[in-house]
RNA sequence: GGCCCCAUCGUCUAGAGGCCCAGGACACGGCCCUCUCAAGGCUGAAACACGGGUCCGAAUCCCGUUGGGGCCA
C-alpha cells in the first residue's frame, strides 16, 4: 500500500482555460478517479499584474462545464498562492538555516556579463557561485545545487531523463524583493499538499531536475513525474490563439458537447486499441497516464466536431432539448415547451454536429421562414409548383390523423395521379415551409409543425409563386 | 546559442522483433440507399523521415544524421 494519489491541477488565471490546459486538469482529473483519489485544484496567482478574478472565474466555470471536478481548491481557502506566501518564507527560511541556500548580492551587470561570456564559449550559463561561501544577510536567496554528478527525473512518460549538474546553477529561490519564484512555489506546494503525482506539460520537463534538487534540500520525497506532450497547432508549434478558437469557452459556445470535448482531449496522444468513443466512465476505468505518447499532437477541430456529432446522434430528444434550450434563446428565437421540442431534436440530431448547427438547420421549426432560397423559389414555385402546393393543402386540409404517415400518403397518391416522382412534390413542400432544399424527412417536419402551421406556409409559398404566374 | 524532448497515412493513433508488402478513426474520392440534406453500408487513395548497425528476422532494439518542438537566454 502506497497510500492515497494525490493530484493536482494549478492553472495561472492570467487568461481562459486553454485545450492544453484542460487536458493536463483532464489527465490528472481521469488519474485521481482512476485510483479513487484527490484532485486538488490550486490557483498560481503570484502574477499579480495578470490574474484577475474574472480570469479565474472563466477557468472554474470551464472546468466545471467539463465535468472535471475538484476535491480540494477554491473556494476553500488556502489554495492560492498569494494566501501561502507564509509557507514559502517559512521553507526559504529552513533551507537557509539548513546551509542549503545561500543568499546572494551579484549585480544584475555582473550576472549579464558572466551569462554574455557563457555565450561566447557556446556554453550553458550557471551562475558562477560567487556569493556560495560569503555568507550574506541579505539579498536574493539561491539554492545550493551540487558541482558534479546528475540528477535523474524517472517520469512515467517519457522514462528516465537525464540532467547533468554541470548545465544546473544555482537558482534563485526567492528575489531581492521577497517575492518567492515560480519554481519554488511549485515545490513547495506540492509537497504542503501531498500531491503523489506530478502530471503536467511537456514544457515543464527542464524545470524539473531543479525542483527535485529542492525537494531534497528540504527532506521531502519526490513525486512521481509526468510529463505529457503539448498540444500543437497545424503548423506544429505549440498550439496558441493565431492557430483558431483555443479556449474552452469558445467552443462551449460554438456549441461543442461537453462529453465530446472530454473524449477528444483524452484520445489526444492517448488510444485504448481501436476505440474512439468513449464514456466518461469508460474513461475513468481505461485511462492510465502511462499509456500516454511522449509525442506532440495537433490539435484536429474536425475531428472534435466529429466526435461532437456522434455524442450529438446518440442523445435522446429530451436531453439534447435541454441543452438546446439556451442556444434556439441565443438565436433570438422561442424556446417551444420541452414536449414539443424533444421530437423536434430527433429529426435534427443527425444532421448537426454542435448546438449552434442544430438551431441552424432547425431555424424553421422556430420560426416562419423569412425567404425562399433564391434559385430554389425559381425552380420550384412556378405555375405548376403553386398548383401542386394547392392540391396538396386541400387534401392535407381534409386529412384525419395528422400524423407523418398519414401525410406520406396524401404525397403518396398525389404523385400516382399526376404521374409526377415524389420530389416534384416533396421539394416545392420543402421550400414552402422550411424555405430550403434540405432539411429533416419532409412528412416528419410537417407532423411536427401541425397542420395549421403547415397550410398557413404553403399557402404563403403558393401566393409568391402565383405573383409570378 | 546551450540543454531537454519528440519522429507510423494530411491529422489523431494501433503496433511493446516474426501475427504488418502496417490496422482503426477524422478529412478526402467513388458506389449503394434515398422526398432533399444528413445518417448508414460498401469501397478507393494515403504512412513506418534518412543512414548505419544488432539479429535468422526490425515500424518495433542501438548509434548517427535530418527535421520539428520546448526550456533557458
Amino acid at each position: 500500500m502506497t497510500g492515497a494519489v494525490r493530484v493536482r491541477f494549478a492553472p495561472s488565471p492570467t487568461g481562459h482555460l486553454h485545450v492544453g490546459g484542460a487536458r493536463t486538469a483532464l489527465f490528472n482529473w481521469l488519474y485521481a478517479r482512476h485510483h479513487r483519489g484527490a484532485f486538488v485544484l490550486r490557483i498560481e496567482d503570484t502574477d499579480r499584474s495578470r490574474s484577475t478574478e474574472d480570469n479565474l472565474g472563466a477557468i472554474v466555470e470551464a472546468l466545471r462545464w467539463l465535468g472535471l471536478d475538484w476535491d480540494e481548491g477554491p473556494p476553500a481557502p488556502g489554495y492560492r498562492q498569494m494566501e501561502r506566501l507564509a509557507i514559502y518564507r517559512e521553507h526559504a527560511a529552513r533551507l537557509l538555516a539548513a546551509g542549503r541556500a545561500y543568499y546572494c548580492d551579484c549585480p544584475p551587470e555582473l550576472l549579464l556579463r558572466e551569462r554574455q561570456a557563457a555565450q561566447a564559449r557556446k556554453e550553458t550559463f550557471r551562475y558562477s557561485g560567487r556569493c556560495r561561501a560569503r555568507a550574506l544577510a541579505a539579498g536574493a536567496l539561491r539554492l545550493r545545487i551540487p558541482e558534479h554528478g546528475a540528477t535523474v527525473v524517472n517520469d512515467l512518460i517519457h522514462g528516465p531523463v537525464t540532467f547533468e549538474h554541470s548545465q544546473l546553477d544555482d537558482w534563485i529561490l526567492v528575489r531581492t524583493d521577497g517575492t518567492p519564484t515560480y519554481n519554488f512555489c511549485v515545490v513547495v506546494d506540492d509537497v504542503t499538499m501531498r500531491i503523489t503525482h506530478v502530471i503536467r506539460g511537456n514544457d515543464h520537463l527542464p524545470n524539473t531536475p531543479k525542483q527535485i534538487l529542492c525537494y531534497e534540500a528540504l527532506g521531502y520525497p519526490v513525486p512521481e513525474m509526468a510529463h505529457a506532450s503539448m498540444i500543437l497547432g497545424s503548423d506544429r508549434s505549440r498550439l496558441s490563439k493565431r492557430h483558431g478558437a483555443v479556449a474552452v469557452q469558445a467552443f462551449r459556445d460554438k456549441g461543442i458537447l461537453a462529453d465530446a470535448m472530454v473524449n477528444y482531449l483524452a484520445r489526444l496522444g492517448w488510444a485504448h486499441g481501436d476505440q474512439e468513443i468513449f464514456s466518461r466512465a469508460e474513461l475513468v476505468e481505461l485511462f492510465d497516464i502511462k499509456d500516454v505518447a511522449a509525442s506532440g499532437a495537433v490539435f484536429d477541430e474536425t475531428k472534435l466536431e466529429w466526435l461532437s456529432h456522434e455524442f450529438l446522434k446518440r442523445l435522446p430528444g429530451v436531453e439534447l432539448a435541454r441543452l438546446a434550450e439556451p442556444f434556439i434563446r441565443a438565436a433570438g428565437l422561442e424556446a417551444p415547451p420541452a414536449a414539443r421540442l424533444a421530437p423536434i431534436m430527433d429529426t435534427l440530431k443527425e444532421r448537426a454536429k454542435t448546438l449552434v448547427e442544430l438551431v441552424q438547420v432547425g431555424r424553421f421549426y422556430f420560426e416562419r421562414p423569412a425567404a425562399y432560397e433564391p434559385k430554389a423559389a425559381l425552380t420550384y414555385l412556378t405555375a405548376e409548383g403553386a398548383t401542386h402546393l394547392a392540391r396538396l393543402a386541400e387534401r392535407l386540409g381534409a386529412l384525419g390523423d395528422w400524423d407523418a404517415a398519414a401525410i406520406e400518403g396524401v404525397y403518396r397518391a398525389l404523385t400516382a395521379e399526376l404521374g409526377v416522382k415524389l420530389v416534384a412534390l416533396a421539394q416545392p413542400s420543402r421550400l414552402a415551409v422550411t424555405g430550403g432544399t434540405a432539411s429533416p424527412p419532409l412528412f416528419e417536419v410537417l407532423a411536427l409543425l401541425g397542420r395549421e402551421e403547415t397550410l398557413a406556409r404553403l399557402a404563403r409559398a403558393r401566393a409568391v409563386a402565383g405573383g409570378g404566374a
